[in-house]
RNA sequence: GCGCCGCUAGCUCAACUGGCAGAGCAGCUGACUCUUAAUCAGCGGGUUAUAGGUUCAAGUCCUAUGCGGCGCACCA
């Protein structure tokens, strides 16, 4: 670059920014290291403030540490200068510049050099101030790594979409942002755990797949060259930890993204992290207590308490034996009038107009049932409720109900309004899986873009003898919305952001 | 995908029916040896998202585009 165009891209930074950069000019030119390849640090500042917690005010210890940190405050005053450094855990220490203890050239060095937001080493005598503050007394310090943006203001909010596009600054600012970062991680050990101790084992499943099954949703197209084929993103590892079944692998569960082609919302990122898992010799009931457990002992492990508090200060209770619904039982009590599995479609849709359901006409009687059910009794599943019952029309890898006609034995959890996990006893019979995916091929040989493929190898896998078993999946993204009451956008790091 | 609303200094926001584009924090200069969003004095910082249009005059009105938010639809 040239001299004349680098200094026109210069002219063209913020104030602000151009100054940063004169400094890490200054600082090279003076023979110092904006950006050295270590500093010293001979503690955290979490673990310093333990080992003084209860230090008197005005005390000097006598020991010297170096710390590191970011500069969160700066109050240069004439001969006493005063700054806040802030870890990446969010713990917080001072750390003060005095003339008598770091001479004219360090602390002037200090205060002209160093900005809000710059990651410094600061080595000191461990004090507290007057006011009581524990405090590292410079005697030297260093710049880790000079920042070239000014941070945000620390006092206001900042605007959503900032903290979505630059996570790594919501993330210096905001507490919630770390604790959230920290919690999934958290959670999802407690997921592993709760696995581990009833004996499952977790394996991994593709996620590029040659047909897309295990789920009814649009999925994202990629190309593999070596093969010059198409591939599909997972939409489910469903059909996959069900050949590990058959295998023998008895109780298995897998954590791992998906990625569904459809609408992005508070509640919808296109990829989403899921737990699903199969247990051989169980069913429906038992898949529910094992999801029940899950929660609950995630919601312990992570707060100590089955009683969650959300962001906006309430409290929900994950505790106990959840609310069971049936969800015929449900659509009946708020029509006033017996529906069921084997209701007619005509009957069904008679219903629908009678309370103002706008009907797709492309939905066949058991979406209808769901999207009636959704549409009357949905705002009751505020608390966990496991819902019961769905139509065997709409759920085609799941075992139709043992004494109810046209009905399957499957359950969606709710939590706070929303689906946080479905359960199924599952379909073993490999002869009526190759209607109900042949039907479903059908379908998308009509045009349904969300209907499953028809998977030979998954029926062949089927054909040597599935045993009956009850299977989950859960959205461990949803999970932490119901840990937290935050939105979807908020417990995912980096969620899915248009270039700007 | 459709509808509504928004985009102004580094950040968060003002600017009435079109009439000199402002504040707080942050920044720069100076003062201050106990500050905690320090205080005090002074000073800078803007292609009002982008492109076009109407007008004597546009942050403000019109058109298009981009990005975002909310609602609807689809879905976990």
């Amino acid at each position: 670059m040239t001299e004349q165009s680098k200094s026109a891209l210069e002219d063209d930074v913020p104030e602000q920014m151009r100054i940063r950069r004169e400094k890490r000019s200054r600082l090279i030119a003076a023979g110092l290291d904006p950006y050295p390849v270590a500093v010293p640090r001979t503690t955290t500042l979490k673990a310093l403030r333990e080992r003084f917690a209860d230090l008197e005010i005005d005390v000097a210890t006598g020991e010297s540490e170096s710390v590191t940190g970011r500069v969160i405050f700066k109050r240069d005053t004439g001969k006493l200068a005063f700054a806040t450094l802030r870890e990446g855990d969010g713990t917080q220490l001072q750390v003060m510049f005095s003339l008598d203890r770091a001479g004219e050239d360090v602390l002037a060095a200090w205060k002209s050099d160093v900005d809000l937001g710059d990651l410094v080493s600061v080595t000191g005598e461990v004090i507290t101030s007057k006011r009581g503050e524990l405090s590292v007394l410079a005697s030297s310090w260093m710049h880790a790594a000079k920042a070239l943006r000014p941070l945000p203001v620390e006092h206001k909010p900042l605007s959503e979409e900032t903290r979505v596009r630059m996570r790594y600054v919501d993330l210096i600012m905001r507490d919630t942002a770390r604790d959230v970062a920290r919690l999934r991680p958290n959670v999802m050990r407690s997921l592993r755990e709760s696995f581990h101790a009833r004996t499952f084992i977790e394996v991994e499943t593709p996620m590029l797949q040659v047909l897309h099954g295990g789920a009814t949703a649009r999925p994202f197209v990629t190309h593999i060259n070596a093969y010059d084929m198409d591939l599909f993103l997972r939409i489910a590892p469903e059909l996959y930890l069900k050949r590990c079944v058959v295998g023998g692998l008895e109780r298995v569960y897998e954590i791992n993204r998906n990625f569904r082609n459809e609408g992005a919302d508070s509640s919808h990122s296109p990829e989403f992290a899921m737990v699903e898992c199969y247990e051989s010799f169980g069913d429906w009931n038992s898949i529910a207590d094992l999801t029940r457990g899950l929660v609950q002992e995630a919601a312990m492990s992570v707060f100590g308490s089955h009683l969650v508090t959300h962001a906006d200060g309430s409290v929900r209770n994950l505790g106990g034996t959840w609310h069971e619904i049936s969800l015929f039982g449900a659509i009946s009590k708020a029509l006033g009038t017996e529906v069921t599995g084997i209701t007619s479609y005509d009957e069904l849709l008679k219903h629908a107009k009678a309370v103002g359901l706008s009907v797709d006409p492309k939905w066949i009687p058991g979406k209808l049932a769901e999207e009636l059910f959704e549409y009357l009794c949905k705002d009751q599943l505020q608390e966990p409720t496991f819902v019961r019952g769905f139509p065997v029309d709409t759920s085609p890898l799941v075992r139709a109900h043992r004494s109810e006609a046209g009905v399957a034995e499957k359950w969606d959890l709710y939590i706070d309004g929303f689906e946080l996990a479905t359960g199924y006893s599952e379909l073993i019979d490999p002869i009526i899986q190759r209607e109900r995916l042949t039907e479903q091929s059908l379908l998308a040989a009509k045009g349904d873009t969300e209907a499953m493929q028809l998977d030979e190898d998954f029926l062949r896998a089927m054909e040597f003898g599935m045993p009956p078993m009850g299977g989950m999946g859960m959205g461990v993204d949803r999970l932490l919305m119901a840990l937290t009451g935050l939105g979807i956008r908020e417990t995912i790091l980096f969620p899915l952001v248009k270039p700007e």
